[in-house]
DNA sequence: TCCCATACTGACACCGGGTGTCGATAAGGT
DNA sequence: ACCTTATCGACACCCGGTGTCAGTATGGGA
């Protein structure tokens, strides 16, 4: 019997239950959840978890770019498993349905904006809001 | 001779001292600054104002739509006096310079990109990072 | 299998931006 | 001038997030 190694939660991090328990979660979800909403819904499961290391564990996928974060209005993170190529979000007001999208005509707007005004390592942010077919019935 | 009335700072609401300080700071200044900042240089030059008035005016003006926000990662707001035709913000990463831009490229994707999805009531941000000529010599 | 250096955990104190409260104050209509 | 009412602002408070550090778990090596 082989003894199947946990695979890796955050890279060139160790590989614990409480990381793995959050990389499950993340895997099953599909729109953005707060670090808190994240928190209790491990505990409601019964999974022995600090809120804190819910918090850092986030963080570390984020700096990994293993997960997508937004913050919202209220100045709070919300974070959510991304495919792994360049895209944007497009979020409904209402109940948070997140649809992924991409467009080479933003980015190629963006770069050619900056380089105009003499911007270099360029990066750039966007969003879009609406409300979903769902949310208007 | 005529007595002057004061500008109106927030519309719908009084005009006072204190919000009239505020404006005519906001139309000095050229980029983003803080609640706190603002208080900061108020109180350096001599007016009496509280932190607290300072956070509410920025709000209203911002609800108003006299002035844009936007959000650092720190989560602190930011507000700058901006034209009002709709734009977007390239911002320098290093000492905070900001270029006003507008494309309509951007709008229109935007849009198409959500209404194909069923969204409606459509809005979107988009912020343009960068490092600007003068922070790298 | 056992050991141990080391990474990780998480309760707790703390930080800082922002908001609610409420008595004092000032605006501006009459 | 007077009065009603919006506004002010010191202060307490809220809450998301971070620093600390004693205790714990991990996994490479003996
Ligand atoms: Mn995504
Ligand atoms: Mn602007
Ligand atoms: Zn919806
Ligand atoms: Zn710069």
């Amino acid at each position: 019997m082989v003894s199947e190694s946990r695979p890796t939660v955050v890279p060139g991090q160790r590989s614990t239950r409480q990381r793995a328990a959050i990389g499950d979660l993340l895997d099953e979800l599909d729109d953005f959840r707060s670090a808190q909403d994240i928190h209790e819904e491990l505990r409601r499961r019964g999974e022995g978890i600090g809120l804190t290391t819910v918090y850092r564990t986030l963080q570390a996928l984020a700096d990994a770019g293993e997960i997508d974060v937004l913050r919202t209005t209220a100045g709070e993170a919300s974070y959510r498993r991304c495919s792994d190529t360049h895209h944007h979000h497009l979020v409904c007001r209402v109940c948070g349905r997140t649809v992924e999208v991409e467009g080479p005509a933003v980015e190629h707007w963006a770069e050619k904006v900056a380089v105009e005004h003499g911007f270099a390592e360029i990066d750039h942010t966007v969003e879009i809001i609406g409300t979903c077919s769902g949310c208007r019935s």
